[in-house]
DNA sequence: ACTTGTACAGCTGTATACAATAGTACAAAA
DNA sequence: TTTTGTACTATTGTATACAGCTGTACAAGT
């Protein structure tokens, strides 16, 4: 799905709205003309109609029945609910994985903490959260189930903007390197009621970084 | 949202088409042209086109650029996960509704609960389905968060046909009603602790009642 | 027989034309 | 002044036209 949205017109037209609305280019209550956006992109109505009925079904955009696109952005409370509920997925993401992950997932998965190790040295932020990323989406493929990464990866994206100022964060990014290992490692070791619990209070504790600096300040257009 | 898929047409169509599939009217790997699916319903390609793009989200079809939509259907595995996760998530609900629930949606709730008894005694298996239906989606309201509303809908939505099937089931309706009182009673007792716990085991014990009766019959088509 | 090239048919991707609807400005009447 | 009616404009809803891509059938060459 993903490399659809990059090759296709639509694709790169829903990533760009959807962008521009998380990072607050399209402020809550703006209204998205699709003539207007269209130009915007340089498209024609059709790619834009289209990725607008799809960020609808998102909930990102409100419709209006022959009036028009409401923005509905994501406001801190939104992102804290997220991380609340992602706190329970990923525990479940990452018991099912310990029971299901393969051989080759495993290695990938040590290689990324590894990488991560050596990233977390030379402060290469946009590396780790690269890094970030592939560990928590390596994690939900192997939990095997089509649903849970569905729904863990929507999630993700919706907190992107959160994710990326706080893994910038070089105390707590290390913090987090070292959470992940030891959730590695409780995989490797078979122990899914630990894969789970740790899981679980890595996003707790990722959650509770965000509140101490201020996560308000990352979605001040919408919140 | 559910409203504008009523009245407008692309709405009307996307709900046919998805009902299509999660009914199993079309099968996993059927290819849905657009033409004949426009056929069928009697209206042009670009309503079909933009359902079509919106289950692609849903993950209910796959969209191969410059080829067509691919039908992905439910498997039985799907629906399990699905229980599971919502087992996690409506115990979430529960905790936050407990919460933040209003005295009218306690009212609500009160009602839906005493119509429930009533209907048990009449053996009125399609208003025991909607009933319950309503209880799930009040608490989802009423937890106030809507990222937590928003992917238990979607979910409530998928496993629909499964659902009908268990409540249709006299002896597992009573106990349903049974737990559903109970978790009612947490709620108002502000206990969190425990209405999460109820919502979660009575989520699963709906889930291990379908796989007693045999889901796989249900999405015989589709796993 | 097998491979390769080519033309064709069918479909999607995108743009645009036309219809329907909703909001607005403004004038006429009370 | 307020209300109401009306015409107009802007925008969406739907259909269709056209371009481009993909797979296939079939023939030509080896």
């Amino acid at each position: 799905m993903k490399e659809q949205e990059d090759q296709s017109l639509r694709g790169r037209v829903l990533q760009q709205i959807r962008d521009g609305i998380l990072s607050g280019k399209y402020a809550t209550g703006d209204e998205l003309r699709e003539i207007t956006v269209g130009k915007e992109l340089g498209v024609s109505r059709t790619p834009v109609r289209e990725a607008l009925r799809q960020l609808e079904l998102e909930g990102l955009v409100e419709i209006i029945p022959n009036k028009g696109a409401r923005v509905n952005g994501i406001t801190s409370k939104d992102v804290k609910d997220i991380y609340m509920i992602r706190s329970y997925l990923e525990g479940l993401a990452a018991r099912w994985a310990t029971e299901n992950i393969t051989e080759e997932e495993l290695n990938e998965l040590e290689e990324i903490v590894l990488l991560s190790e050596f990233n977390l040295r030379k402060e290469q932020q946009d590396q780790m959260v690269l890094l970030d990323g592939r560990f928590h989406a390596l994690i939900y493929k192997a939990s095997n189930s089509r649903m849970l990464d569905h729904v863990l990866v929507d999630f993700h994206r919706y907190v992107k903007h959160a994710r990326a100022s706080s893994v910038a964060e070089k105390d707590r990014a290390k913090k987090s390197v070292r959470e992940h290992k030891a959730i590695l490692e409780a995989i490797r070791d078979h122990d899914a009621d630990l894969a789970e619990q740790l899981a679980n209070e890595h996003i707790l504790r990722v959650m509770e970084n965000l509140r101490r600096q201020g996560y308000e300040e990352i979605n001040k257009d919408n919140g």
